[in-house]
DNA sequence: GGGTTGACAACAG
DNA sequence: GCTGTTGCCAACC
């Protein structure tokens, strides 16, 4: 376990790191990995980071709080639901008020 | 070893 | 402001 995945690893530590009721971005991460130019990889960390429940990937959406990756969770808005029970309201697939529920890596694990 | 894919991000039109 | 294209890098076929 362990050898193979230290990129994705890195990913998965991160995002469990994230507070409830936070939620951070794809870039954000990547930035924070220092693979800013690389947020896919992120994204990908994530479909694998799927089968894992130490890993709240529905606290992971894009740049513009757009909850993308909704469509790769189990329901259709199942995503959506987490969040709101996080606390944090989701309209139209966006986060509500993003820049006060976003949460940086690079500056709170810093 | 090579080509395509991908839960993004930034730039150009 | 939105749509289209490029870049980036690792994984998958």
């Amino acid at each position: 376990m362990a050898d193979t995945d230290n990129f994705f690893d890195r990913v998965y530590e991160v995002v469990r790191c994230v507070p409830k009721g936070r939620v951070t971005s794809y870039g954000a991460i990547a930035k924070y990995l220092g693979a800013a130019r690389s947020a896919r990889m992120v994204g990908w960390a994530m479909n694998v980071s799927h089968g894992k429940e130490d890993v709240p990937a529905h606290r992971v959406v894009n740049r513009k709080g757009l909850l993308t990756g909704k469509f790769h969770f189990d329901g259709t808005n199942l995503m959506q639901q987490l969040l709101e029970n996080e606390g944090i309201l989701i309209e139209n697939n966006q986060v509500v008020d993003f820049a006060k529920y976003f949460w940086d890596p690079a500056k709170e694990l810093n």
